[in-house]
DNA sequence: CATGAATGAGAGTTCATTCAT
DNA sequence: AATGAATGAACTCTCATTCAT
């Protein structure tokens, strides 16, 4: 056995927690936790289902750590985004909404709103784990990021939490959909224009209106 | 056996599968589907477990008839009301929207979205029906109101598709989190103005922009 | 009410443990006794099921009756001929035979015996009983008929069990099979000489040597 | 892991299906399939329940295994017997008739015809398959030899499938009772000269008269 | 007498979990 | 570290039995 093997093995054994949660999202999402059945999880995780429970406790603490494990690395990166880019409100919003869709909401991942949605009703901890730790930090930055805008006088004034949920249930739902309904049945699809609307829908009714009054 | 006897227990007799129904509905709303006892639903409904089997075949077909029997009639009475409303196509989609939330999204009967959200990858077929059956004759109705509305000059040209979209996401997005993490979880309260905001923006998004006729 | 009526009232009443025990017999003989759901008993016999509980205590019961009441008094008529015959043996066996076969082991009757060997493991009792009263009476008939030919010289000596098995199994064994097989599967059809056959051989095997020898 | 934990957990693995098969083939025989208990089968075996389902897909698929597995095997072993005795058809009958009873018919392979007779009704396709794969096969093995018998003037001509339904059924019919009644009821004891009565009677009825013309 | 809706104990089946290898 | 045979608790579904009508 000389070093590259040793290394190759050690990559995949500390891979492994990974590799096995994404397969459990994957089938967690499509399926539902109760009707996920382990041995699947360890056929496409190309494993013998005995291995799963090397590494996890039970079939609720792979849940767990596919809920709490895939998201906190993702929001840290939206926290340090924010910071970074500072100034123009809408902008930052823009930039915001199209990066959560395009590497969460669209991705696998994305899969976990859909999956916490489902199952909210039968792990309240998690659920409230979930809430706290990735909905709340999340929202908060989209949250002051409107607050900004409106002190700022570019965002109109109004309820910045119903504001906040207008900007991004849209978005959500959408993922929402696109890892439940749009798997198994051919929905009407959706347009390629979609975020050229969204957008404009959204900072028409976003926006104060004085840049309209002086054309 | 006189006309009082008859009259009792024929009535039991045929509100039964409606009872049994929302019963399951809650359940299945709550837990999911494959994590519903069957014993559960049967106590909740206040009879036994063998009862569920007089009136329903299976476990799946009480499914099915969750899904498929309590949604028709609701949208019976929609597509009545756009023929009855007719002519101003701003207040016609606003009553529909207003009328969708109270009626059913904001109700029990609402859960059906977030159940049929969580069990479209276990029950395909039903997923089908409920997206042409339900989502597809509702989304036709808010499709023509748009699209009268653009006719008329009311409403600002676009993707109607789109534009539905983020018309009902938002509604659709607060019913399913209704439905699931809000039954759990102390959420952040939304606002009791959530439906000014959501009506101010929409509108502000979609309507033709008189103000903007001179630029 | 006229009379008529009530007599023909009367007759259905007192006729219905007959007919549910006849509808019970045909399908505990084609299903067994486990297999044989109440439900199917009482539409086979145009009643609703708790109407067998007005004539029987129990699925149990209603077996014994099927079995204890339905043979008694075709055995009192064999048993009442063999004392009207009398005379030649040779004679008297042929006719018993052919008798319990049209009488008794081609018609429904004869499922009796294919029921009873399924059942004996679960109802040692009952088979007890049956080998008793009816296995062991009409036994006992075919037995004192060979002893009585061995005794006349007629029948060559040898164990009277064995001959008498050996003269009964093949049409025992044909009733069985009738009721069960038969009923299901193209089988190789029995020949149409095969009663001549069958007397043929046994009465070969059983005769005394001498009458062979001047043919 | 050396060769002899392999070889251990291998043969356990490997004995399973047919330890379970047994102990089914058993408690079907004497309960009928319905009435026995998978439970049963399993403490029987002396596994659990579940075991069962590691090996078979469900109480049916074990009934069709212990029927179809068993039996085809000992065809076989007939089958051989009969090409390689050649000669002597009287003494290959006999030959025949008395390896079924000790090696089939007096057996717990035995109790299979019962199970098969019993069962017919619920699974025609098994029984279709019996009748053919292991009643027509064994038929057909003794109908050759009856009639080489009857061609070689050995034996009396006649119809040869009733002439096998009469040589056959007195040791078929003995070998069912022994599986039904005689488990539980102590009936009349068949003589130890059985089969000489039972070869006595077979052969004086078979055979071609001539021996019998100068006593 | 007759009905059939309702019951609930019991059987078949599944699957998370364990542990000898 | 990895396996997969074995387990048994829990679930769905059936059906003999009861009883209000």
């Amino acid at each position: 056995m000389n070093a590259t093997e040793t290394t190759r093995r050690q990559r995949r054994k500390e891979a492994r927690p990974a590799e096995l949660a994404a397969a459990a999202l994957a089938l967690f999402v499509e399926k539902g936790f109760a009707a996920t059945r382990l041995d699947d999880v360890a056929a496409r995780a190309g494993v013998s289902k005995g291995t799963l429970y090397l590494y996890f406790d039970s079939k609720e603490a792979l849940f767990r750590a596919v809920i709490e494990e895939s998201l906190l690395p993702l929001i840290d990166a939206f926290e340090i985004k924010v910071e970074a880019l500072g100034a123009d409100p809408e902008r930052l919003l823009r930039e915001l909404l199209v990066e959560w869709w395009e590497r969460f909401g669209s991705t696998p991942l994305g899969g976990t709103c859909k999956l916490m949605i489902s199952e909210a009703g039968n792990f309240p901890e998690v659920a409230a784990y979930f809430n706290d730790a990735v909905i709340g930090r999340w929202s908060a930055l989209l949250y002051r990021v409107i607050e900004a805008g409106m002190e700022q006088g570019v965002f109109r004034r109004g309820n910045p939490e119903a504001l906040r949920q207008m900007v991004f249930y849209p978005l959500l739902m959408r993922s929402v959909w696109l890892h439940s309904m749009a798997g198994c049945v051919a929905c009407r699809a959706a347009p390629d224009t979609y975020f050229d609307t969204y957008f404009d829908v959204i900072f028409r009714g976003l926006l104060a209106a004085p840049s309209q009054e002086n054309p």
